[in-house]
DNA sequence: CTGCTGTACTAAACCGGTCTAGCTATGGCA
DNA sequence: TGCCATAGCTAGACCGGTTTAGTACAGCAG
């Protein structure tokens, strides 16, 4: 015989299916003594329950989904994505809740995936990242009616799935304030991808800070987010006859990156070059200098969208939308007053430049 | 009305649920005309598969399982997680094979998982990481009888789970010959929680090499793989006052940590101090000097493991265990020859250590 | 015309649970 | 004594598929 059924435990306990079921899940229905005896012959059967049967009937799945459109590469290079799922699992486990995960191509078989899972009875909820401009993801979560937790900027107020952030602006405003107040008139900014809404974020709130400080030049340069891209562009930024004297990257791998492209240049830094990473992780911390970053608690994030998203499920929540605490720089050594003979002072007088338009 | 059902579909084409259940699978039963019909219901009606409604039948989950049984944080600071999720990811997304992921306390409840999992058809087969040197899971995995992949050590040639490794003996090999050849002496090595057998095969091939070579010094010290005890044991081992002059590390966290340890203690590297990461991700690259690392593939690697296991659940597959290529040294920045004046000459003539016996 | 084969299809069992309707025995109460 | 409420339990429908046994009919040989 394979595995034991409720249809056996009730054979040997001479019950019905029903009354097992009952006992087993603690439902009133079966005296105190009954209930007893059906546990301890579950028990010397070694039962489990069978999840799809149970799923059939509608029961919970106890997983969640997480479907990642980005190359499957990027979860072994971002540290960011590593960490969210680290505190997922440190919330998850604990509750005994599995994550179903797949890396997909595009947004289109995200949704495809989302619609399977969801009439599959598969997961009980969804965590969704990388919430894009308009993102078409959303009237489809709604259309599913399943939990979901979305990583991201604060919603329309409406109906729509949880929604969970950081400030993204609040944050690009300290660190150029701080920039601007230990001396620095020239910032570039390595973004990420435009089509996300925390890029678009942080651009404007750049753009915005340079106009209100009056600083000489403020750009923002979009890229994947790659390391490899993250270097290019700072090469191209370092050649330039009048160069930054900081450079905000958005992720730790391209701040990284771009520590190493300064290097081979011979760019000092941070004597000649300040570099802010908007994400910090052990990257961060371990490179010489050790960077200057905003410390995003990606690990802390993800605990609480799993608390959120679990909440959720349960329906005992606070379905509220919820912010995160607004990220803290963290100053390390990669930053300082720029140079008193960099080419800052050189040719024509300091004009206010309201940023180069981006995206 | 909720998701149409095939009794939905085979009432609007005029059928029975059984010519509906043949049509949507391929399967000999129903007219070709028929088929189409049907086919095209189903079609319009958006129809989708109930997962938990096949799994009741006996059929696939389409997911595998992966178990780790190491701190949550573990997946967000070691690469190499990461990039083995990557490597899964690559290969079954291209499956359409969802991932099963759990991070559980200890192996005891890495085991209760397992045979949750499988009783309850959540998944169709594991894949195991971290084999230990007497590990209770195999046993429960064969008597499970689910397909599964363990990543780690050739198998004792019988039964028992698909098993994939690199060659830790020769790979390690090649580091201290390189080490040997180009003057160091005095090795030391950073290994990894002791009761892992790559780890023991690592401490093994180290002592045998250094015997064979005749070196003065080869030292294990077995760490639990985080950058605080990588850091630690480095400042350590710098603090005697016969200090090694090249260190080996198991992780590439930790090799990093303790290249910040030297910087910090004023140990010029490669000049005073020669480091080899066991490990190459990004991290080896892009810290300065670059890290002389074992360039394990770890990407491929996972892909791997997920090939063989998905051939092992479709029994197509070579169900033979799988060697994978011997990772090769890439000699980078962190490594030179000792240099000249180096406490290696002082004092007494070296003398042959058989290597203080770790473990 | 009978018997045989194969095709196209239907009806119903089945997977392993959950859940509802209903039955029985018992006790309380007027 | 009669009536009702309730605890404790059973039988069986149900979830949405798969699969098997069986039926109806056509074609063909003898």
């Amino acid at each position: 015989m394979g595995r034991p059924t409720i249809a056996d435990i009730a054979r040997r306990a001479g019950v019905s299916k029903g009354a097992v079921s009952f006992a087993l899940n603690g439902r009133p229905g079966v005296s105190e003594a009954t209930r007893a005896r059906i546990l301890r012959v579950a028990d010397e059967m070694n039962w489990r329950p069978h999840s799809a049967a149970r799923a059939l009937g509608g029961a919970r799945a106890d997983a969640v989904g997480l479907v990642i459109a980005r190359p499957a590469r990027t979860i072994g290079v971002e540290p960011f994505f590593s960490q969210l799922l680290s505190g997922l699992q440190a919330v998850l486990s604990a509750h005994s809740v599995a994550l179903h995960l797949m890396v997909v191509e595009d947004t289109t078989a995200e949704i495809e995936v989302y619609r399977n899972w969801a009439s599959e009875h598969r997961v009980d909820g969804f965590i969704v990242v990388d919430l894009q401009v308009r993102d078409p993801r959303l009237e489809v979560l709604e259309e599913l009616a399943l939990p979901a937790v979305v990583l991201g900027g604060p919603g329309r107020g409406g109906g729509g799935p949880l929604r969970i952030w950081a400030d993204d602006r609040e944050a690009m405003l300290s660190i150029v304030d701080y920039l601007a107040a230990i001396g620095h008139r020239r910032i570039a900014h390595l973004a990420g991808l435009p089509h996300f809404q925390h890029t678009q974020r942080r651009i404007r709130a750049l753009r915005d800070a340079s106009r209100r400080l009056g600083l000489e030049e403020a750009v923002s340069v979009p890229t994947d987010f790659s390391d490899a891209e993250g270097a290019a562009a700072t090469r191209t930024l370092l050649s330039r006859p009048r160069r930054p004297t900081a450079i905000v990257y958005d992720s730790d791998v391209m701040a990284v990156a771009g520590l190493g492209v300064a290097g081979e240049m011979g760019v000092a830094v941070p004597g000649e070059l300040s570099i802010v990473s908007f994400d910090d992780s052990v990257l961060a911390r371990i490179v010489h200098p050790p960077l200057t970053a905003l410390s995003r608690d990606t690990f802390a994030l993800g605990e609480q969208v799993a608390r959120s998203l679990l909440a959720v499920v349960d329906e005992t929540g606070p379905g509220r939308d919820l912010q995160m605490p607004t990220p803290r720089l963290t100053v390390r050594e990669s930053t300082s007053p720029p140079a008193a003979g960099s080419p800052v002072r050189a040719g024509v007088a300091p004009t206010v430049d309201s940023g180069s338009e981006p995206v």
